[in-house]
DNA sequence: GTACAATAATTGTATATACAAATGTATGTT
DNA sequence: AACATACATTTGTATATACAATTATTGTAC
């Protein structure tokens, strides 16, 4: 990937800036790479990480504000989003009998079954996102990442 | 920044996965500053990436293409995003007299200076981003960044 | 127990974005 | 010149997101 020539310019940019767009572009593809995975499941990103995190929790229900501290993109308003996931019969919504301020949210059958589904697509699509990585490369990556 | 910490999981995660994960939680914090810079001038990265393209052009028009081809994160609707712009008296639209087909879009004054307001700022948040890194390693980020 | 603040989620509203369809213009072929 | 095709942008529509305001519930101080 040559950043010069994606953004089509020909001046030459401070490192920095070059660096920060040089990290977007890297992660529009991959979204886009992702997106294109879970769109034949009409799901979207967004839908997916909540689904994910939901899996993770075995069974024990999860608040909203739970599924928002996990979320990958935090996002404003996630009752709308999980209002999708249960149109779409993901997940289930109840009210907290111990705090009925709160609401607990599951998923379902047919979430665990859709996300078994996505999860070897998806996996395919990592490793061929990252296909001119070796383990090495990966660490030192993670490393320089986590100076952020 | 630690990966398992912010979304909060403590199962730990094939390095693929962890390294995609890392890398949109590097570019939300990264936008959020961002934006936060942009936020007092009422324009958004996108609409900021516009006007840059088009001080690019040094005064020579762009049409809807060349603005589309060399945005960071490509837009399905430039049309509107130019809208707002012009709303803002940031940009001004006139149809190109050669081939009716295409307009001619430039930055005004307005625009202009706006972006020297911002260019300042913005280089400071920039440092901010990356105080932690030096130049080797700013090198070295970029090149692992060549091989998506 | 009442009043008040804090918490959790929802709703309203404006704006942003994706995608498809439509419009208007130019170009190439015969 | 007439027609089909390609091109450049705009518009329509559905959905997504940001942000503020609202509702409902709980906890706490008095």
């Amino acid at each position: 990937m040559n950043v010069e020539e994606i953004i089509k310019t020909n001046q030459q940019m401070p490192l920095e800036k070059r660096t920060l767009i040089h990290l977007a572009l890297v992660v529009n593809k991959i979204d886009e790479e992702i997106a294109t995975v879970l769109k034949p499941f009409d799901i979207s990103i967004q839908q997916f990480n909540v689904l994910r995190i939901l899996r993770g929790q075995n069974g024990k229900p999860a608040n909203l504000s739970t599924i928002n501290e996990r979320m990958v993109t935090k996002m404003s308003n996630t009752t709308r989003l999980v209002d999708k996931l249960i149109l779409k019969g993901f997940v289930n919504r109840t009210v907290c009998l111990k705090n009925r301020r709160k609401v607990e949210i599951v998923i379902t059958e047919g979430g665990l079954n859709i996300l078994n589904k996505i999860d070897g697509i998806l996996f395919e699509a990592e490793k061929r996102i990252l296909k001119n990585f070796d383990k090495t490369e990966l660490h030192e990556l993670n490393e320089l990442l986590n100076k952020f």
